[in-house]
DNA sequence: GTTTAGGGTTGG
């Protein structure tokens, strides 16, 4: 049957809804009339029997009337419109026969969706005509005056022991376990639930759902749901429930004798006094069960028992990425850990949140990494937010965690981590504000809040007698030209060098200091490469090492087979070139690049000297040196650059490479550059990076900083540059000359404003030791000056 | 009217 250009009139809670509707269309409003006015029946429109109704019968101008004996679920289509399916009954009066009283009938577009949210199955009275043809019956149509005064029929709720496997049914139950939603590999997310009831059957329940709204809303076991539309299936011999069509979910807090509210993204939903009884006999009978003698609970930071798993229920503060399976998640219940909490060092402008805190409140503080799954999860976490964290490990002892040092030890202190995956319940789930356990939280939140802004307010009165006791020139005051200016944007009073050493905890600190000496003072030595993989960091070989790489390598220049993919040839020198005259050297060229005109783009160099290579840089883009080795062609060991590329040269790290020469698709590669190598030859880069010691001086006290992760900033040069470019390498040394005259007097070198972050760092004796790094700092240039 | 997962910890 064909659904056109008609109206449909119905009664609803709100009154009577006439909805024109026109086949296909959503763009017909609907219109409310008021209780007690007619429907408007359009006078051409003729009721039909529904028993007359057959696929022949012309329907043209006919209507029919009936009660909604089936409301279907509203279905979304693809195409963002809507579909429902209803079945309409005549009234008995009039039809008196029982055959075909009842017609099935598809809505379509807004209809469907207005059909839906304004209807009760067994309050509808449709009309459905047909409007093709123009009007040719006058009659008016009769619409009688009772309406069906039929009441919404009740769901029934099928008991856990007595499902049938294919039955859609609907259900009440106790959550005994319970997953957040996590990602499944198809569209939606995915909830894990397993509940009982009276029966005792405990049944496993799997929601599929692509919004995470339309989820279960269970915080913890002992949580109620109800179910609608779900099917029973067999698996592994079991029943299992799964949601269907329609599907909606309402969940309930288990607690004995606590408001009955249902938490529900459904913008409607049925609740009657029976529901709410169902709800409480559920809670009575649960309360008598040792239903969930469960391994995780619930535990507050001051019970928390090393080694443990435990639910955390908290407010996040602030967070930080670690690296790509890791995200740092600073947070706090108000109570204290009676161990002492390991602090995960992250770089302040990846954090977002709060900074720093006072160290009172720095004590409270738990930093939870999370990994894998759960890094998603957390990047949409706002600071402030109230979080379950399930299945949280506690975990004592001397622990190596990600972060800003290599291997950052801080001994028997407690970390926390969220392992990967959602074994019993892992996850992280958000708790509104308005449920119990964060009102709870927020008292108590709120109470140390006060002692915190006491303990802060002595703690400034402090700082200012030390301000008294420092020499002027080293406070704010700006009265004194700087040759650095910080960048971080952090709201912080500036402090002397002695308090940044007796500040313990504190993260970031701005300090106003003289350089007085730095370390080393050849640019060569400060340039290192560092493996962003494994962390490791290792001193740029000289040429001279290079050279005798080179020197050993030229001797494997024997017979090779080549592979297919590749055409060897000879290159002669340039004539100005040193050497052997007329020395042609072995290269091989990618035939794939050959064909598509880019021979010079990449070539593989066999048996050169580093200076051969070096000259051979003016007509090649990127010389990959190469090795005969066995007969076969090989790559150079790590120690020896893997890639020439102008005046750069490229590293791998021995560690984390798998490097080996190997056929490549260069398909679709706009600009091949040593990303693109690096990764061909399943090389793992090394980055280079400025590394510099800084012996800080005030009035106060002198401290040693570092400079590393954010020299380029601080110099305005990359370190790639300055390995291999004199201007940048100039640049550098201008700026070190500068802020540390050779031969001068201290005091009369330029003062710094610098930010700098402290970290803890094992030294050389498996000491842990706080560190310094200058941070978003960069130098003021002359001209700015 | 399709698919996803189908509880059960070790590990940064």
């Amino acid at each position: 049957m064909r659904v056109a250009e008609s109206a449909c009139q119905f009664e609803s809670k709100r009154g009577k809804t006439a909805v024109p509707l026109r086949s296909h269309l959503d763009v017909m409003p609907v219109h409310v009339l008021l209780e007690g006015t007619g429907p408007q029946i359009p006078a051409h429109l003729t009721r039909i029997p529904i028993s007359l109704i057959t696929t022949s019968t012309d329907v043209t101008d006919k209507i029919v009337k009936g009660k909604v004996v089936h409301k279907g679920p509203l279905v979304p289509l693809n195409n963002d419109s809507f579909i429902l399916k209803m079945v309409i009954q005549e009234d008995s009066m009039l039809n008196s026969s029982s055959q075909n009283s009842s017609v099935n009938v598809v809505l379509f577009g807004s209809l469907a969706k207005n059909f839906s949210q304004s209807a009760n199955q067994g309050v509808l009275r449709p009309v459905l005509p047909n409007p093709r043809s123009p009007p040719a019956n006058k009659r008016r149509s009769p619409v009688s005056a009772e309406l069906s005064s039929a009441k919404a029929p009740k769901y029934t709720y099928a008991k856990l022991d007595s499902l049938k496997a294919g039955s859609v049914v609907n259900v009440y139950g106790v959550v005994v376990f319970f997953k957040q939603p996590f990602k499944s590999r198809g569209t939606d997310f995915c909830s894990s639930l397993k509940i009982t009831d009276h029966s005792n059957e405990k049944i496993g329940c799997t929601i599929f759902c692509e919004k995470l709204e339309d989820h279960p809303k269970i915080f913890r076991n002992g949580d109620i749901v109800r179910m609608h539309r779900v099917k029973a299936q067999v698996f592994n011999k079991s029943i299992t429930l799964v949601n269907t069509f329609g599907f909606s979910v309402v969940t309930f807090d288990g607690v004995k004798g606590a408001p009955v509210e249902p938490r529900t993204s459904s913008r409607s939903f049925h609740f009657d006094p029976d529901d709410q009884r169902t709800v409480e006999e559920l809670r009575s009978w649960a309360a008598s069960q040792a239903l969930f003698a469960s391994v995780t609970s619930t535990v507050p930071l001051s019970a928390v028992q090393p080694k443990a798993y435990f639910d955390l229920t908290c407010q996040l503060l602030a967070k930080a990425p670690v690296d790509t399976t890791c995200t740092l998640l600073r947070v706090w219940d108000g109570t204290r850990c009676p161990h002492t909490l390991l602090k995960v060092i992250v770089e302040p402008h990846v954090t977002e949140g709060q900074l720093s805190f006072s160290k009172e409140r720095e004590n409270l503080i738990a930093d939870v990494l999370v990994y894998d799954n759960h890094v998603e999860v957390a990047r949409k976490l706002k600071p402030g937010v109230f979080l379950r964290i399930y299945n949280l490990r506690a975990i004592a002892g001397s622990s190596t965690v990600p972060g800003l040092t290599r291997s950052q030890l801080q001994v028997d202190h407690l970390a926390f981590h969220l392992h990967g995956g959602t074994s019993y319940g892992r996850g992280i789930g958000i708790l509104p504000d308005n449920s119990p356990d964060v009102q709870e939280l927020k008292r108590v939140i709120e109470a140390f809040q006060e002692n915190d802004e006491e303990a802060l307010s002595e703690l400034n009165d402090s700082d200012l007698l030390e301000v008294w006791k420092t020499p002027p020139e080293s406070l704010d005051g700006e009265t004194l030209d700087c040759s650095t200016e910080r960048s971080c944007g952090h709201d912080m009073q500036k402090v002397t060098l002695s308090e940044v050493k007796r500040s313990g905890l504190g993260r970031v600190h701005h300090v106003r200091a003289q350089l007085k000496a730095y370390e080393p003072h050849r640019l060569h030595e400060a340039l290192k490469l560092y493996c962003s993989k494994c962390k490791s960091m290792q001193d740029v070989p000289d040429d001279e090492l290079l050279e005798s790489i080179f020197s050993e390598a030229s001797k494997d220049c024997g017979p090779c087979s080549p592979p297919p993919w590749v055409l060897s040839g000879q290159v002669s020198l340039p004539r100005h070139a040193p050497g052997p005259s007329n020395r042609a050297l072995t290269v091989y060229l990618l035939t794939q690049l050959m064909f598509e005109g880019k021979t010079k783009d990449v070539i593989l160099l066999m048996g050169s000297t580093l200076e051969e290579m070096c000259q051979l840089m003016a007509s090649y883009q990127n010389i990959i040196p190469v090795r005969a080795s066995g007969g076969h062609l090989s790559l150079f060991d790590l120690s020896a650059p893997f890639l020439f590329r102008g005046r750069k040269r490229y590293y791998g790290c021995k560690r984390c490479s798998k490097a080996a020469v190997r056929e490549q698709s260069w398909e679709g590669v706009e600009m091949i550059d040593e990303k693109i190598i690096a990764e061909a030859l399943g090389i793992q880069p090394l980055q280079f990076i400025l590394l510099m010691k800084l012996e800080l001086q005030d009035a106060t006290d002198t401290l040693d900083v570092f400079m590393w992760r954010h020299a380029e900033s601080f110099f305005g040069v990359s370190a790639e540059d300055a390995s291999a470019n004199q201007e940048a390498q100039n640049s550098i040394c201008q700026i070190m000359d500068s802020l540390c005259p050779p031969g001068g007097n201290v005091g009369q070198h330029p003062w710094l404003d610098l930010c700098l972050m402290a970290y803890q760092a094992e030294d050389d004796d498996g000491q842990t030791k706080t560190c310094y790094q200058v941070c978003h700092t960069t130098v003021v240039k002359p001209s700015s000056e």
